[in-house]
DNA sequence: CGCAATCGGAACGAATCGATCCGATTAGAA
DNA sequence: TTCTAATCGGATCGATTCGTTCCGATTGCG
């Protein structure tokens, strides 16, 4: 019932790419110094990021990452399924990997499966363009 | 981003064992049997429920435990943080534990202190009670 | 007083997480 | 055109946590 570090790492650091300016080169380093997240584990990151479409990415000299779309578009659930995979609470609500003793008869599925859609709409409500801004909600 | 199978254990047998008379005694093998929880494993769930304060337990021959209170007021969040610990998305919201490199010039945590709200309102409000009815929420 | 049944805590193996390292690719300079 | 430097991308390795299993402590019953 908690967000994997590296997750954690990846929303700060993409709040951190949202206070530059739009479509500024942002390289690897560049960020990883600036959030004091190690470099490697940086690099990572901002890979998992663009494969997922939150940034575009640049080889060889002068490239690096921009970002894919404008803040307010970005929303915590984003970051979170691209670092973490698929927002799902338990292991029965996702796809057809029904390994679960119970299949049929388990009275409490569909009750998880609004659960789940609750958490996820309250990640999708924050949208990061709040988060690199100051405090209040 | 998706609660353990040990918590998702733990949903389970309390769903099932709120389907019993209240006051009734229930045994771990009772309700591993029940759900199809092996047994080892829902012996070491009833204990930390226990501890929790959700189930009360009784040892010796004729021992076994009982339901604290009422399914009604036993929510998904009481369930999870017996099981998984106290609710909190990131390290840096829980307690003193700052071990995080960014410290006071971190803009993202107070956001992060919302979402956690949001997210754990969310396992509030559901109760045991609906859980182990029938279907519709 | 001994026995059986049940809870409680301790030890073991496995999987995932998190950090590090090295190769692939590209732009720019000589 | 070729070489060099800078940067992304994937593969490897150790560590922490999760999940399971086993054994001892405690209590009621015969």
């Amino acid at each position: 019932m908690r967000l994997t570090s590296l997750a954690d790492y990846a929303v700060v650091m993409m709040a951190a790419a949202a206070r530059h300016p739009a479509g500024e080169r942002l390289t690897a380093s560049n960020l990883a110094e600036e959030t004091g997240v190690p470099l490697p584990t940086a690099q990572k990151l901002m890979g998992r990021l663009a494969s997922a479409g939150l940034l575009t990415s640049a080889r060889g000299t002068g490239g690096g990452f921009r970002m894919a779309r404008e803040a307010k578009g970005i929303s915590l659930a984003d970051i979170i399924e691209a670092v973490e995979g698929p927002i799902a609470m338990t292991n029965c609500i996702e796809g057809a990997a029904h390994d679960c003793v119970l299949e049929g008869s388990c009275r409490v599925k569909p009750h998880l499966n609004a659960v789940n859609f609750a958490v996820r709409g309250a990640l999708q409500g924050v949208s990061l363009a709040s988060l690199s801004q100051g405090v209040s909600k």
